[in-house]
DNA sequence: ACCTGTGGCTGATCAC
DNA sequence: GTGATCAGCCAC
């Protein structure tokens, strides 16, 4: 089925040539590249790009050529602007029949402006006569027919790590480097060879000498990657102020350019945040606050997204770390310098640490992708399979469709039958779901001339399988770790297709095949309720692919079940049953608790365990599920009546009241909408805007109510943690009130209560 | 300039 | 008060 890879001679000696013969996972088979090893792309106005391939500790740079191209419908229309360029006609019936390919940047640039004006279509129109591509990276890469890191793994890049410790003028909150007195005091650095440096401002040095410091041991260490945590929106923008104010040139380039920067923005699940997006020439930058909250999209484990809290989290926190408060710094800057001294270096140990586990599954993907490593990060999953796709169409001369109009449908089927506490609750589910319809039906979006969709799907999920075994069998630690970043990017791509078929921009979109997808799930999830109602099971709870019931009396054999479950399934539908519990607790759709076998407890749904609670409540019904769960009525009382008094007698800290919101919008687009299109107030935007901070998207806002009755607008009767008063001014009716709802949500479920529902008991089993 | 999808629960605001 | 609507967060 796939061909053996024989490595290049001279990888055979290298540390890595394992890597190279263990057949049939090359990534040759998925996606070819012409060139291997280079670390970083540049492509040139001159028609000529720069590239830099890495061999062990040699970077040897190249020049190849670089035409920039776009795609038309007719080449006709570039007639009349007086340039040369060379029409290249696509294969196929699709409406972009016609590839023009330029000399240089500007003839493409003159071109572009020549269509805008003699077409009158803005360039993002779906129905303009050309296609563009506005990233140059993707053009050379694709035009070129190259990937980045080809033949590497992750340990064969060099990574930079820094981190900036700063001085703040009295007085204030956050450090601001327009503000004269608040400047540098440290920068702590360190790079995957396990080389660290700490830049200190002290005497002889002056700021202005700590900059060119930085600078200069950028250039030594020369890195093909910057990692840093929040340097986009701090570290970077901060060092570049600063540099501006003493007139340093921030050439932190492999060509001695200076770092650039824009406005950009980022989209993570529901959140956009907002960024300051900075491209060095010749490496790429990798924000690992980012890598966090993407990981948190999947996970949902994380309290915050500061540095201290994932490094806690991933196991990978320094030793004896010291924590300081942003406030404390200058103090700790003049009294305790050593301590400070660790403390920066702790911080650069971490973020690279953070960054090697969650940076691999990106590089790999870069391998892919053709985009630069930066970008494989920052665009969105959808986006980068149609830069794969389209590579794939361009590399065979084939023409390109145009994506079809969004339009909504249907998805999956989710249901709560019963709610309350049932033991012995098992839970099955299919394995990729919508993956496995689509390979099994053998679905292909309807543009897709070539089937390239196909082909990639069904090669990604052997490529997974091979990886996992892989895994499986790996006897070196080096070995595992890169099975495993490899299976996990491959999974992160397989899950992504299904979404692909409903994106607005993909090229191939085709919502009546997503509509097709969603609804073969339905009907296969309902197939199997069915099957489980009718031998006699509970059937508890189903989310598209997933079923919590209780067996049938008197089975007992999970294997059985499940073999009984699979016998009514399609071809190529595979169930799973591998996880049983003593107790589950369903509260409604999408929100349930389970207790395992070990007695842990995994709380799931946003009901139950939303961010957006104050922390007591969260706190409260952590615990009231866990009495619930073990049938412990009596401390659910007892705990309910300590809460009250607590809350009356503000035992607590007032932070067990703040609810947590993240800015959805800046704050100058909530004022507009309040303004123009009776957009409703919120409370966390209008205390983000009295506080008179920089409050941006994608910030976080804490704020408590205050007042003294049970009902008031919280929007009128709220306050900024940050802003609290010394004395406590938290509205005790208004949370007591908070407390006793939540009782009462509750209350069916415990003895003696009516239960949720009238067709099943609170307390089934 | 940027963008993967739908389904569901909750609390807050606001018009009625 | 009540219902509609929206924002925010979450499941898959």
């Amino acid at each position: 089925m796939f061909l053996v890879y024989f490595a290049c001679p001279e990888l055979v000696e290298g540390c890595v040539s394992w890597l190279y013969f263990h057949m049939n996972l090359n990534l040759e088979n998925l996606v070819a590249s012409k060139i291997d090893r280079v670390v970083a792309a540049e492509p040139g106005s001159d028609g000529k790009a720069v590239i830099y391939i890495r061999n062990a500790d040699k970077l040897e740079k190249k020049e190849i050529p670089f035409h920039p191209f776009m795609l038309l419908s007719n080449p006709a229309i570039l007639n009349g602007s007086n340039l040369q360029f060379e029409i290249v006609k696509l294969k196929g019936d699709a409406i972009f029949c016609y590839l023009a390919k330029f000399a240089n940047s500007a003839d493409y640039e003159v071109a572009l402006k020549y269509l805008k004006k003699s077409t009158g279509f803005n360039p993002t129109s779906p129905s303009a006569p050309f296609r563009l591509f506005n990233d140059d990276i993707q053009q050379l890469l694709t035009s070129q027919q190259f990937r980045l890191f080809r033949k590497m793994t992750f340990s064969d890049i060099r990574r930079l790590q820094f981190d900036i410790e700063t001085l703040m003028t009295e007085g204030f909150e956050f450090p601001n480097p327009e503000r004269e007195g608040d400047k540098i005091a440290m920068i702590s650095m360190s790079d995957n060879t396990g080389w660290e440096k700490l830049l200190v401002l002290e005497e002889p040095y002056s700021e202005k000498a700590l900059l060119e410091k930085f600078i200069e041991t950028v250039k030594e260490r020369d890195p093909d990657i910057i990692e840093g945590h929040n340097i986009f929106r701090f570290d970077l923008p901060f060092i570049q102020a600063r540099a501006k104010r003493h007139k340093v040139k921030l050439n932190l380039g492999r060509d001695g350019s200076p770092a650039s920067n824009r406005p950009s923005r980022v989209s993570i699940a529901e959140r956009t945040i907002n960024y300051s997006r900075f491209d060095i020439y010749g490496r790429h930058v990798i924000d690992t606050y980012f890598l966090a909250q993407f990981y948190d999209v999947s996970y949902r484990e994380l309290e915050d997204y500061g540095l201290k809290s994932i490094a806690r989290h991933f196991g990978v926190a320094s030793k004896d770390r010291t924590y300081i408060q942003g406030d404390e710094i200058s103090a700790m800057f003049s009294k305790d310098r050593e301590r400070m001294k660790k403390y920066a270096l702790d911080d650069v140990r971490e973020t690279r640490a953070i960054a090697e586990i969650l940076s691999p599954s990106y590089f790999y993907q870069t391998q892919l992708i053709p985009y630069s490593y930066q970008n494989c990060v920052v665009r969105g999953n959808a986006t980068r399979i149609d830069a794969m796709l389209v590579a794939a169409y361009l590399e065979k001369e084939q023409s390109i469709p145009v994506p079809e109009p969004s339009r909504s449908f249907a998805g999956a089927l989710t249901e709560a039958f019963s709610s309350g506490v049932f033991e012995n609750v098992w839970h099955c589910d299919i394995r990729s779901l919508y993956p496995s319809i689509i390979l099994a039906e053998d679905w292909i979006p309807k543009r897709d001339s070539l089937k390239i969709f196909s082909f990639f799907l069904a090669r990604l999920r052997d490529f997974r399988l091979l990886a996992k075994d892989a895994e499986k069998n790996a006897d070196a630690k080096e070995k595992r770790e890169y099975f495993y970043s490899l299976q996990s990017t491959f999974k992160i791509l397989i899950n992504s297709f299904y979404g692909y078929l409903g994106f607005s921009q993909g090229t191939f979109n085709d919502y009546t095949m997503a509509e097709s997808v969603t609804g073969s799930g339905r009907s296969i999830l309902s197939s199997m309720v069915k099957f489980l109602k009718d031998s006699g099971a509970h059937v508890i709870e189903i989310d598209t692919d997933g079923i919590y019931f209780q067996p049938p009396a008197g089975v007992k054999d999970t294997d059985v079940m499940k073999d009984r479950i699979q016998k009514i399934l399609p071809k190529g539908i595979d169930v799973e049953l591998d996880s049983t519990y003593p107790s589950m607790f369903c509260y409604k759709s999408k929100n349930y608790a389970v207790l395992s076998d070990g007695g842990e407890i995994s709380i799931t749904g946003a009901a139950l365990k939303s961010r957006g609670l104050e922390p007591f409540q969260r706190e409260y019904m952590k615990k009231i599920i866990e009495y619930l769960l073990k049938k412990d009525f009596d401390s659910i009382e007892k705990m309910t009546a300590e809460y009250r008094s607590d809350i009356e007698n503000r035992k607590w800290p007032l932070a067990k009241f703040a609810k947590s919101e993240t800015l959805q919008e800046s704050l100058d687009s909530y004022r507009r909408g309040i303004d123009e299109e009776n957009g409703k107030r919120s409370a966390a935007y209008e205390l983000a805007t009295k506080s008179g901070r920089d409050y941006r998207a994608g910030d976080q806002v804490s704020f408590y109510v205050t007042g003294t009755k049970k009902n008031v607008s919280v929007v009128d009767n709220s306050c900024l943690l940050k802003d609290a008063p010394a004395g406590r001014d938290e509205n005790i009716a208004y949370y007591l009130a908070k407390l006793d709802e939540l009782y009462k949500k509750f209350s069916p479920f415990m003895p003696k209560s009516k239960p949720a529902h009238d067709d099943e008991p609170g307390l089934g089993f």
